[in-house]
DNA sequence: ACTACATGCCTAGCGACGCATAGTATGAGC
DNA sequence: GCTCATACTATGCGTCGCTAGGCATGTAGT
C-alpha cells in the first residue's frame, strides 16, 4: 500500500484547522526545532503529510504569540544556531481542546456519512 | 451529552474540503431538495453540524456542474416548487473518492497525534 | 389584515489560512 | 566551489465557508 500520495489539494482542505493539533501533539512528545518538527509529520504520517514551510513556521510564530508554545535559539557545537520550541502548560490545554473538538467533528461526520473508521482494513 | 456547541471557528475550519462528502452522502441515500439536505445534515449530526444557506447551495451548484448530482425542479400539489437533487453514478464515484482521502487522512492525523479514537467514550 | 416564523432558493463580497515563492545562511560531500 | 540537506523568515495568492443580504410562499397567532 502507502499507495498514490493524498490528493494535493484535498489534502490542503483537511489540514485546515488541524496544523496547530498536529505540531502541539508533536511537541508534546519533547521539544523540537522547526525543521525537525517537519520531518517527525512526515515520518509519524509516512509522508501523508508534509507541512510545507511557509505553512509549518508561520504556525509556529503564531502558537508562541498565543502562549501555547515557547522557544529558544540553541546553539550546538559546531552546528547552525535553530529555534527550539517547548509546548507550555497553556499550550496543553489547548491541544486538549483541539482534539477534543476534532474527535466531536469526525463523530459527527461519521454519523453523518454512515461511515465506521474500521469498516476498512488498513 | 451533546454539551456544548462545537467552536463555530474550529467548525468551519474542520469543514473545509468535507462539504462534498457530507452533501453526497446524504443524496447518497435518495433524492433531496436543498433545504432537506441541510436539515438532515444537522439531524444526523444532532446539530454538531448545521451548513448555512451560503455554504450548501453553492456546493449543490458546483457538485451539479462537476456532474456529480443533477437536479429537476419539483412542483408539489399547493405547495412551493423545490429544486431536487440526485446523485449520479459520477458523483457515487466522487464520494467514494473522497471518502477514501477522508480516511486516509484520519488515519495519518491518529498516527501523529498518537490517538486511537475509539479511547474516548462516547 | 398584519405580524411573525419556518420553509425554500439565490448571490456578492469578506476573511482566514495553507501554499507558492523568494530570500538568507551554514555545513557536508564530491 | 559546486550541490544538497538543513534551518529560519517574509510577502502575497487562492480557495472556500461564512456573513449578510435579497426574494418568495404557506401557516399560525392576534
Amino acid at each position: 500500500m502507502s499507495s498514490s500520495p493524498l490528493d494535493p489539494v484535498l489534502t490542503a482542505n483537511f489540514l485546515r484547522g488541524n496544523t496547530a493539533i498536529i505540531v502541539l501533539a508533536i511537541l508534546r512528545d519533547g521539544p523540537a526545532h522547526g525543521y525537525a518538527i517537519g520531518s517527525e509529520i512526515a515520518r509519524r504520517s509516512e509522508h501523508t503529510l508534509e507541512f510545507k514551510q511557509g505553512t509549518l513556521y508561520p504556525i509556529l510564530h503564531e502558537l508562541e504569540r498565543d502562549g501555547s508554545i515557547c522557544s529558544e535559539w540553541e546553539i550546538p557545537n559546531g552546528d547552525r544556531p535553530r529555534r527550539v520550541y517547548t509546548i507550555t502548560e497553556s499550550g496543553q490545554r489547548e491541544l486538549e481542546r483541539r482534539m477534543e473538538a476534532w474527535q466531536r467533528f469526525n463523530a459527527a461526520m461519521i454519523r453523518v456519512t454512515a461511515v465506521r473508521l474500521d469498516e476498512q482494513t488498513g
